[in-house]
DNA sequence: ACTTGTGATGTTATCTCATAACACCATTGG
DNA sequence: CCAATGGTGTTATGAGATAACATCACAAGT
C-alpha cells in the first residue's frame, strides 16, 4: 500500500459512495492539485485486485468496499435518486449461477447491479 | 422504425454478438461511410427502450435481443475468449431480487452480466 | 390552406472515461 | 555490482458518449 493508493482509498472511504474517476483525479492533491489520470486508474486498479475496491460498471463510477473477503464479488443496490449505494453479496447457487452452468458456462466474474430507489427516496417520493 | 434504427438493428442482428458503437458507426453506410455518433447513439437509445437491443455495461457494447419481450429485463453469459455472449433471463425472485427488497430497495433496472468461458472455449483450454 | 406541435434527423463541437508509451526510481536477489 | 521487477511521473492519445442547435416530415386543430 503505497502512497497514491492509499489517497485513492482515503478518497472512496471519506465518499462513502461511487465516485467517478476523474472526481478523484480532482481530488487527489491535498493541496487542490489535480492527478494525472493514470495515476488514480493505476491506484483503482490495484485496488480492485486487492477486493479493497469496485467498480460499477453501470455508471462508470467506483466505490470502497464494504464488507467481503479479498477479492469477493459483490453486488449492488444504486438510488438512481439520491446516489446512496448499497453492496451486497449475492448467495452462492443463486438463479443467475444456475442458468450460467446450465448453459455450461465458466463464470469467473460478475457485474450485478440494480438501479432504483433506497427506502428513503422511496418515502420522499 | 425508420431508417437509422432500422441500420443499427440489421448491424447488430448480423453481428449475432455484441458490437462497441464506434464499431456500428463505422460501418453504418452501406457504402464504407461512416454514421455521426449520435445518429447510431440516438438509434440505440431507442432500440433498448423497445426491448431490441440491450446495452452491456461491463464492455460497453451493444447486442441485440434475444427472446423476451418488450422492454424486459435481461442478463448476460459473456465468453472473455471468443467473445460470446447468451442472454439469459433471470427468474424473478432470485437472491438479488431478494436482497434488494430485503433492504427496502425498489429496483427498476438491472445490469446482470458474468464473464467467464463458454463452453467451445472450455474444452479448448 | 395555415400553423402549431411533436418527434426524427443532420451536423458541429465537446465532454467524459480510460489507456498506451516511455522515462525514471527503489527494492531485491543473484 | 547489476539485472529484474514493480511502482511512479508525464505526455499524449484513444475510446465512449452527449450537448446544442438547425432542419425536416408529419399529423392535429382551426
Amino acid at each position: 500500500m503505497t502512497g497514491p493508493r492509499r489517497r485513492v482509498l482515503e478518497l472512496l472511504l471519506g465518499a462513502g459512495e461511487p465516485v467517478k474517476a476523474y472526481d478523484l483525479i480532482a481530488r487527489f492533491g491535498t493541496d487542490g492539485q489535480a492527478a494525472k489520470p493514470p495515476t488514480v486508474y493505476r491506484a483503482l486498479e490495484f485496488l480492485e485486485r486487492q477486493g479493497m475496491v469496485h467498480r460499477i460498471a453501470s455508471i462508470s463510477a467506483y466505490v470502497a468496499c464494504t464488507g467481503g473477503g479479498p477479492a469477493h464479488a459483490a453486488a449492488f443496490l444504486i438510488c438512481d435518486c439520491c446516489g446512496a449505494t448499497q453492496e451486497v453479496h449475492p448467495a452462492r447457487g443463486d438463479s443467475f449461477a444456475l442458468a450460467a452452468e446450465a448453459a455450461g458456462y465458466v463464470i469467473e466474474r460478475t457485474t450485478i447491479e440494480g438501479h432504483g430507489r433506497c427506502p428513503a427516496c422511496r418515502v420522499a417520493a
